[in-house]
DNA sequence: GTCTATATGCGGATAGAC
DNA sequence: GTCTATCCGCATATAGAC
């Protein structure tokens, strides 16, 4: 069957990636793992440029429609003072974590894949990320913003920029949790609200004080 | 000379890892742009994953060697009480931004490389990284976790692990601040005051209470 | 839709002259 | 130490039979 044959190499391939990096995933080992031909992908999808924008399609688009339901949803309950810290953390960084529990083979693999697109220089996979994204900033930036006045507009843009490096590092374990001496958590749930505790307390800080006093150590290495 | 040529080779070897990845960037792609042979890197490194090493090592280094002396004079400043989470975080976060004003060819690419060498999956990358970091955790994980007594030490890792996604993900600039629609700073010193003044937050935030009510609208997506 | 066979180019690494 | 020339394997992509 076709789309069998199509699904299974989505899933194959969006392990690999998250696993290996794009670059260093071959379609040959995408296709020897699916158990299907080599020639099947440029069949199906093209290219293998073109497989990455399909993989990576398939689970930005249901995840960014979710964060903008609880969005509308915080924004609802609130009215006119607009949605708390807490909903607005909630609202993004919830339905990432919560993908990876609907299916079995293929959404816990792309919570890695996710982390390492983010950093991953890839130009076509930025420009679907670029795309992707851009309802999400529009609709969150200004949210934050109404929820954070303290802040200049700079340093609301930076918190958020910490927000989503601080989610997408914790997705890209369990490459991370050596690195921290971590334990892996056996419950993506609590790793979430670890996550959610800390950038509310974070995005909440008080504006940072434009003190540049130079460290009395700094220069003094080698 | 040859150390002219060893040093061309590496300061174009970590700008071309830090914009395109190691996997994406060939060794004819690094000696065409530091205008030296091909075979020189093989004669100078030999091989494509030692230069990876090479380039990492002379970084890493003396980044990590002044994260410890600001970690000693942070525990030496505050005597038995133990280093405040404002000292440490500036003892962790300091050094990296701070390298970036040394030099002018390389260390502002490095801070890239940095960001993106976390994510990278390169099985060579990682060891480094945790051969490098290995006492950097050792000696910053039991620092944490007596500043935050209130923290079970897995909800201690895991914050640890927020702070260093933030700051990967901060230091990955500016392929990042497209993404958030945040302005680039023009001043490294006043990003990293604003990435102090959140982590601080965070760490400091109250334990995360184990609620795991679903949201209403969780699954609520096609 | 699926396969085999193959075109074509780029990758890392090396041999050996200078 | 630096160069040219080359080995050899793997990469993506395609042509064309079934």
């Amino acid at each position: 069957m076709a789309s069998d044959t199509k699904d299974r190499i989505l899933d194959v391939a969006e392990a690999l990636f998250a696993d290996h990096g794009f670059a260093a995933t071959s379609l040959r080992d995408i296709t020897h793992d699916a158990g299907v031909n080599i020639a099947a992908v440029n069949y199906h999808f093209g290219s293998k440029d073109s497989l990455l924008a399909a993989v990576l399609e398939r689970r930005i688009g249901p995840v960014n429609r979710q964060r903008l339901i609880m969005l509308d949803e915080a924004e609802a309950a609130a009215g006119e003072a607009g949605a708390t810290i807490d909903a607005l953390a909630r609202a993004l960084l919830s339905p990432p974590f919560r993908q990876c529990l609907v299916g079995e083979r293929g959404p816990v693999k792309f919570q890695q894949l996710a982390g390492r697109i983010h950093a991953e220089p890839h130009a076509h996979a930025r420009a679907i990320l670029l795309a992707q994204f851009g309802e999400i900033t529009r609709r969150f930036v200004p949210a934050f913003r109404k929820a954070l006045p303290h802040l200049s507009e700079d340093e609301a843009g930076w918190r958020l920029l910490f927000v989503v490096g601080a989610m997408a590092h914790t997705m890209m374990s369990p490459h991370m949790f050596e690195l921290c001496g971590g334990r892996q958590p056996d419950d993506s749930e609590e790793l979430l609200e670890a996550l959610v505790q800390f950038v509310v307390a974070g995005l909440k800080a008080p504006a940072a004080a434009r003190t540049s006093r130079t460290s009395p150590t700094a220069g003094a290495v080698a």
